[in-house]
DNA sequence: AATTTTTGAAATTTCGATATTTTATAGGAT
DNA sequence: ATCCTATAAAATATCGAAATTTCAAAAATT
């Protein structure tokens, strides 16, 4: 395995987990320190982190942490929202039984490490395992959609989410909301209504939506 | 202006423009040759077009021009219509006359250009600025979406959609229809229907989907 | 004959140093 | 005092070479 292969998803784990402030500057020279390796070896890394929106880069001016702001945090809502209802009712439409299996699978896993969240708190390396297998649920739910680019351009968006949400996300508020959420998602898939499934990933993302915000109605898939 | 400033641009150029077979490999090391520079400038350039989409980059084994697949056309053609549509939808709800103005703006550049493409054909210089103004006119139409992630989105939707549809743009074939397709657009945002501009966004696309292509039905915002 | 292992060339990644550009600060002019 | 210019320090971009990994052809094994 590359050396740049572990920098890069230690990096990401560390730009979605609050261990940078937003709109910080990210030094290569600074960074380097801590994998003991060369500036230039940070500096592809980065310009790699950024093809995924974690790192914004600017010619001449280097890299940084994206900055925060409730608009960016509808925004990327919205925009999960968008292509979640859309990968998801496709999927409902060409998935069938396996997709409906694979879901179920993923939902499985999550509603266990789920659980025990809610008895032993954040734990040992229960919030890395949540976050695999969250990420999971989600992208089984867009993965019979027969669209590699909106897998592709959804897991952009999962991760700045992921990104934005990070105070809300270390709080465990919400999480008895969050379990029944995802249960509801399962059903929705297993019942096979679109209009249903666009309802419950709408209440899914609904409480981090300042209320500016507009509420996508209709489905872009009949 | 940095050197990479302008291969980047030349490489975008030439990735875009059918120089490079569907498939082929891009090895920095003879892509160097090209500019004068290190192989490694060239390896950054490459990474940084991969974030649009427009580079394959796999890891220990270097960087290709995407293929090609009816699917994927199909595919990225469907991303364009929904990303378009709903972008286009919202601008006409909260663009005002502003937005109008641009977009009558940019319509008129297109426009022009079109029409001396028609008696001209493809020469001097007329491909790169039709290709600027195609896409300055289909960005001003998502411009006042309000959705900076979604006007992201599409840039890198629409640099694929420009590489995976060469072929099809060096023929000049269905000019006029184009033509007429752009105004409809601009037609239906000036009435502000949003309706009307879904199905006016749809019929621009249409004849580049196969018919195992599904087609959008409804609207996202309402 | 088919499969696995070795091996060397080619390609990719990593490096540390140098060149260029930006940013901050101080000095000078209006 | 405000604005412009020069300069030094910091940060970024570029380089070419060295280290590592992949690829494919030849050799060895089953």
């Amino acid at each position: 395995m590359t050396q740049d292969h572990d920098i890069f998803a230690d990096l990401q784990r560390r730009l979605t987990t609050g261990e940078f402030d937003y709109g910080a500057k990210l030094r290569a020279e600074v960074l380097r320190k801590d994998y003991g390796c060369a500036a230039s070896t940070i500096r592809e890394t980065l310009l790699r982190l950024s093809a995924l929106g974690l790192v914004e880069f600017q010619e001449q001016r280097g890299f940084r942490m994206p900055d925060y702001s409730l608009e960016k945090q509808n925004d990327i809502t919205e925009m999960r929202i968008m292509l979640e209802s859309e990968g998801a009712c496709r999927s409902i439409k060409s998935g069938g039984v396996d997709w409906e299996a694979r879901l179920t699978a993923a939902h499985h896993k999550l509603s266990h490490i789920e659980s025990r969240m809610g008895v032993m708190g954040m734990v040992e390396d229960l919030p890395k395992l949540w976050s695999e297998a969250e990420l999971e649920f989600h992208q089984t739910l867009i993965s019979a959609s027969g669209s590699q680019t909106l897998v592709e351009m959804h897991l952009m968006v999962y991760n700045r989410y992921r990104q934005i949400k990070i105070e809300t996300d270390k709080a465990l508020t919400d999480l008895a909301a969050n379990v029944q959420e995802h249960k509801n998602i399962l059903d929705a898939a297993v019942s096979g209504d679109t209009e249903l499934m666009r309802r419950r990933i709408y209440e899914h993302f609904e409480r981090h939506l300042s209320d500016t915000s507009r509420r996508p109605e209709m489905s872009l898939v009949g």
